[in-house]
DNA sequence: GTCTATACTTCGATAGAC
DNA sequence: GTCTATCGAAGTATAGAC
């Protein structure tokens, strides 16, 4: 039989929710409590403090984030396919944790000021692991001249934006203010990947031979 | 001779320092009013609250910068080198305001939850402005079928979020975990307009007629 | 327009019983 | 592990003299 969920895992949902809402500064302890069902003194005794609640967050989410691009990385397929599969699990890891495009959004605004050495060490895998599949393609000849991190933003940066703007789009499409895009961001991976790929490409002039 | 800037003014610039370094939320009218110079009585005096103040400012860039791309979009330019003037612009405001990257990202990650309906108005320009250049090139050809606003995100958010994360990005390179990007601003301009001009171009394969 | 002083509120965190 | 009650700090905003 499914036991219910235990106090810190409904803790930590609850925080994911509130942080996306509101922010590091905006959250309120209070609040997380109440969507928790737990009491706040229940709260300090799992999680000792707010930002320690915030930390334990972000390093749950950045491990698997980091797992699953080492995991393309590790793999045999072209760079090419490698950058696609990429930029799939970016867009899944956006939609599978809602509250993952907002807080990135806002630490990156915030200069990392909530996070310690050990959160960012997790953070940092991920863009390590994209940047090593863009630099094995262009030594293969696969890729033109890129720079790995700005490839990174590149592509990490229009999905995180997209995701985390659904809710302002929306309201300004209802407002008359902005046409409104397909809101199937299945489209919009595939006009990423379809972006990137021709981005991406070694210029077609000539062949380059790896050496 | 220059009079020295009045006190609404160094209370706006004051503002966009606080909010872009903590957040609406995390912001001290305090903190404000003291790199102001002025007393907190003098803020309230010229601005109602924290939120008219937050309004005030982000009205003001907005205006600047919906101008600034409507320009471009009037102008006689191919749409490709309209595409290419935008990016400037966008990587040109981002720098003047350093405040800009940071509000932005946060607004969007709050859902526009202290934008009332004419600061929305104000802001919609700017993605309006560079759809319409998006929409005028798939017509006449220059550009692949796209959707604007897609292409509209595709190209501000990796500007926004690569000059934040500045910061972010040179504490992780001090800390071994994230090569160097190349700092200067100027170098992932020109990847974004050799990236974009590939991304966008239409196929190769055969040559469409306007009809 | 500018200041000092302060009212009022909310929040993060803890004490201590069970 | 869980609760109620509350403290002390910090925050937004205002009153009222000049």
């Amino acid at each position: 039989m499914p036991r219910r969920r235990v106090s810190p895992d409904r803790i930590l949902a609850a925080a994911a929710a509130e942080f996306a809402d509101r922010g590091f500064a905006g959250a309120r302890v209070d609040r997380i409590a109440r969507r928790a069902r737990v009491n706040k003194a229940m709260l300090y005794y799992h999680f000792k403090s707010k930002q320690r609640l915030y930390r334990t967050l972000l390093r749950r989410v950045f491990t698997r984030a980091g797992e699953r691009l080492l995991a393309i990385a590790a793999g045999a397929a072209p760079p090419r396919d490698k950058v696609d599969e990429a930029i799939a699990v970016f867009a899944t890891l956006v939609r599978e944790h809602p509250f993952l495009p907002s807080v990135m959004l806002r630490e990156v605004a915030e200069e990392g000021a909530h996070l310690d050495r050990e959160t960012l060490t997790t953070l940092a895998r991920v863009p390590r692991a994209f940047a090593a599949i863009v630099a094995e393609g262009i030594a293969a000849g696969a890729f033109r001249d890129l720079d790995p991190i700005a490839a990174y933003f590149t592509i990490v940066a229009p999905i995180v934006f997209f995701q985390a703007s659904a809710p302002i789009r929306r309201e300004l499409s209802a407002m008359r203010l902005m046409p409104p895009a397909s809101d199937s961001s299945d489209l919009f991976v595939r006009h990423m990947q379809e972006s990137i790929r021709r981005a991406f490409a070694p210029d077609a002039t000539q062949k380059r031979s790896p050496r």
